[in-house]
DNA sequence: CGAATTTGACCGGCGC
DNA sequence: GCGCCGGTCAAATTCG
């Protein structure tokens, strides 16, 4: 499916607010070499690689903001109403809107403090402590819970539109399908898909823009805990581009 | 034949 | 409590 993607014809492209109504905040203009997505407003290079891990020093793990600057600039608008139980953050970047990002309330909390309060308090809803309990055994209760905290707990996430004739673009990792939905009131189906590294839990989302079936939008979530799984020449890179975008 | 995709079933959250 | 809806699972199917 990647093998299409460098006849995508991209013309436009720009980071926005995913939950604004899927309106987008045109922030930038993206021309799209095979493999090497430049972000002009920007003035620099800046791969779709890079943007693909850009939650990755977005920190969803930790309590606290994390170090770099462009989180810190993002980080204080967390406190925002969370009123669809999400936090939107945009931020100025060189005079123009660069991008916005989702992060839910619950990815305050750190996922390790979710997993071991789980597998080792006694605190409950009472579900909890039904007799199952003895039965199934105490890891099969503790993985369901882990699963449905799991649910609960949103990865960052951030999406763009491309317009794109291709619906997967070449981002650098290898993603697997597992899902395909019908949203309501879309012609268009969204895609699922999981990154098919080994402990890596990122998604993404690609689904195709009600108003202008012409934009792709796409929608990761999660952060990799790898490099990009093909190019080796691109696999030393990224890094440094992240750290100047993150 | 293993990997990837498809697709209907299932589940949990949410609004009423 | 019920129904709707988005997201995920997993068996079946297709692909390379």
């Amino acid at each position: 499916m990647t093998s299409t993607t460098s006849q995508a014809m991209l013309n436009q492209q720009g980071l926005f607010d995913q939950n604004q109504d899927q309106a987008p905040i045109q922030m930038g203009f993206f021309s799209y070499p095979p493999n090497n997505l430049t972000f002009s407003s920007l003035g620099c290079q800046q791969s779709l690689k890079a943007l693909s891990s850009l939650p990755s020093s977005l920190g969803s793990d930790d309590h606290h903001a994390p170090s770099t600057n462009l989180s810190e600039t993002l980080i204080p608008s967390l406190n925002t109403p969370l009123k669809h139980r999400e936090a939107h953050i945009t931020s100025d970047f060189g005079g123009s809107q660069l991008l916005s990002l989702q992060r839910s309330s619950a990815n305050l909390w750190s996922w390790g403090d979710q997993v071991s309060e789980c597998l080792s308090s006694k605190r409950s809803s009472g579900d909890i402590h039904d007799h199952h309990h003895v039965g199934l055994g105490v890891s099969a209760m503790k993985m369901k819970k882990i699963k449905a905290i799991r649910r609960k707990v949103r990865e960052p996430r951030f999406c763009f539109k491309t317009m794109s004739e291709v619906d997967v673009l070449d981002d650098g990792y290898k993603w697997r399908k597992y899902g395909q939905k019908v949203v309501k009131n879309t012609q268009h189906p969204r895609s699922y898909y999981r990154c098919t590294m080994d402990n890596c839990r990122v998604k993404k989302r690609v689904e195709r823009l009600a108003e202008d079936p012409r934009m792709v939008i796409t929608t990761y979530e999660g952060r990799h805990v790898h490099s990009p799984s093909h190019d080796l020449e691109d696999s030393q890179s990224p890094s440094h581009l992240n750290n100047f975008f993150w």
